[in-house]
DNA sequence: CATAACATGTAATGAGTTACATGATTAA
DNA sequence: TTAATCATGTAACTCATTACATGTTATG
């Protein structure tokens, strides 16, 4: 689980109110980890009761921001953890499940649901670009810089990644080739079958 | 949430019980939606409440094979699934949160956790890359399969994806370079401050 | 018939999501 | 001073994971 390890390591840069740390999230390695501001709340509240980080002595009620600094302990933690021995979680795709499903019983309408979904790839992809044109423009970065650069490099294959495999997805579903023998000719026929 | 569609994909194939399930998960969509058995236990349950599949009518007792046949409403229910359209979800890397949070506080042991890793999705790439040259020999398949080979390469790309990212950063790791000026200066005298 | 392996299932926990509630600040 | 917006928070719910429980079949 990373989230709480991620807003330790977005308090090491500066502390910060939950609302700070939803909006630095979206922008940074929030495209790595989402997380809602419900979430971050709930997470900033278990970290100061676990000892890992302090809300500075402001007024504390609801509805005022409400600040927290990482801790030494904090620190130690997220040193332990960024190490840890864990297995790589398992990717959840379900544009694959939905073609696994389309090969079964297609066609159906699933090239308009990928272009729309090209769309978002593409502009999140540009997006990262932007970002890449204005932040690492030079070449031998310092290790920090070069490491945060490969994070975002990765985001940009990431996108490019989907953006290939969407395409070839739309070539083979637009191809209107045959299945095996028959098994889905009356699909064909395209009868709007209610819904 | 994909898992009910994904079994359901399994059920047009052929009738298969929960345990047969969960074996042809491990092999195939698996690698991209991966469930436990008592996920889809649950789920088989959910779906026949839902009337979507039907349990064979043999001996239903604890501890028997059950095995489910997908019903007209069930496939109905999959093929407007297929198209609907949802938002890409975001992708969860903690490999990235990592990297990210080595950048701040590093350099710690990281690189022995991605070299283990580096090890694990090679094997996985292998994997793939065996079942391509077994399943999908020549080429211009027919419709249905031209989209499983899709989704097996989409796989092999993933891991590729990984094993790349993997790679450079062992290179900035291993590089021994220096952060901004100090910074982490005091992180270095390794002093036990209590956990 | 004892044991291992298989098949199904229950229970508890925790992460993530959605909907909503409340106090504070800002702007018309 | 009212309305809009911001910031924090609560509650309910679902999905996923882990540990465990129970019954069935196959093997010696």
């Amino acid at each position: 689980m990373s989230l709480p390890h991620a807003l330790l390591t977005a308090l090491v840069e500066r502390p910060s109110s939950g609302s700070d740390l939803a909006a630095r999230f979206d922008k940074t390695i929030g495209y790595f980890w989402r997380a809602t501001h419900q979430q971050i709340y709930r997470e900033l509240a278990r970290l100061e009761e676990a000892g890992l980080i302090q809300s500075l002595p402001e007024e504390t009620t609801r509805g005022r921001k409400r600040a927290y600094k990482i801790l030494p302990t904090g620190r130690k933690e997220l040193k332990r953890w960024i190490a840890l021995n864990e297995d790589p979680p398992f990717l959840r795709d379900d544009l694959m499940v939905r073609l696994w499903a389309e090969a079964a019983v297609g066609p159906t309408k699933l090239d308009k649901e990928i272009e729309r979904r090209l769309k978002l790839h593409t502009e999140r992809l540009e997006t990262y670009r932007k970002y890449e044109a204005r932040d690492y423009g030079g070449d031998d970065h310092p290790r920090d810089v070069a490491l945060r650069y490969l994070v975002l490099r990765c985001g940009i294959r990431y996108e490019s990644y989907w953006i290939q495999a969407a395409t070839e997805a739309l070539e083979i579903l637009k191809a209107d080739k045959p299945c095996k023998p028959d098994k889905g000719a009356t699909a064909a026929k395209k009868r709007p079958t209610g819904k």
